[in-house]
DNA sequence: TTGCGTGCAAAGGTTTTGCATGGCA
DNA sequence: TGCCATGCAAAACCTTTGCACGCAA
């Protein structure tokens, strides 16, 4: 049906879905992923001036891919609340659609949930509250073990960490 | 947690509440909150139509209030996959931040769940996964029972949610 | 070759902000 | 009376769309 991500294989698709790859864990908004993928390729390499003439693909491009990857289930679009959408690699398996994803407001870092118990929660709702959660879209906001030991956050050279207010 | 909204009490404000309040199981964008307190007061359902839009409340003012109604934890808000927010009356005992939201993606309608089982899960998760989940901030997506049985008519889809809240 | 994918720019919609004025405490 | 809140308009922001050209199949 849509396993193959209906398409020409052109060097911009390329780009994003292995930039996206690269980071199954994270989230980001398609601004992010368009300077990303427009300086380096892995983005925690050596630093670059933001204005590189190298820039090719437009973010009116990425935004068209965007849409269709998610089409395709390769990604997967979550809404933040600062309005703004974010993007994140689905795993190949689709297994996504199965657990909770766990997202730290600190530190922005995603948990997959492998989780008897949450499985039996979902059936639950299912069963005795009519409702049939799509985990895949559903996101738990809390603090990340990391983040509530120490609130520090460390000054990683990964990417920055969205404000997101 | 008896702060009440931090400002002065105008007259604009006390009709974003009494809106608010008047049907605290729906949602609203900032525009139609706005149209809604320039026409009539409660809409019962029928109204919403374009209307002469004789502003008294204007837009900004609508947005600044939500915001502040939102950190007094008087409305809650969430994103929509549009990429607009929607604002919602949170129940004055606050509890909400106690239980999970499950939100239809059909016809937009919030439950609060409320179910020992999800408490059983955010303990759980907290003490084996050491991440601690805002409930007030996480939403549940998926299918309501009311819409799952519009769509495909499976026999028996009752027990509706005791949402209690 | 065929037509989809791309880049650029402009449009579209939502939310925020600046500034002068009005109203609450 | 002192400030905060308001209204209006413009700006800022995110996303989509139109059009001509390039490139994958």
């Amino acid at each position: 049906m849509r396993e193959r991500a209906g398409g020409y294989q052109t060097s911009q698709k390329k780009k994003i879905i292995d930039f996206m790859r690269a980071h199954p864990d994270r989230q980001f908004t398609a601004d992010e992923i368009c300077k990303a993928i427009n300086t380096a390729k892995v983005l925690d390499g050596s630093e670059m001036t933001a204005s590189a003439s190298a820039s090719k693909v437009g973010l009116s491009t990425v935004y068209r891919q965007l849409i269709s990857l998610c089409n395709s289930e390769i990604l997967h679009k979550f809404s933040t609340e600062g309005g703004s959408s974010v993007y994140q690699f689905a795993s190949p398996d689709g297994n996504c659609s199965h657990h909770f994803h766990l997202k730290c407001i600190e530190c922005g870092r995603i948990i997959h949930l492998d989780c008897r118990m949450s499985d039996e929660l979902l059936a639950h709702i299912a069963d005795v509250h009519g409702f049939e959660v799509n985990s895949g879209k559903s996101v738990l906001y809390g603090i990340c073990d990391r983040c509530s030991s120490a609130e520090s956050p460390k000054g990683g050279s990964d990417t920055p960490c969205r404000s997101l207010s």
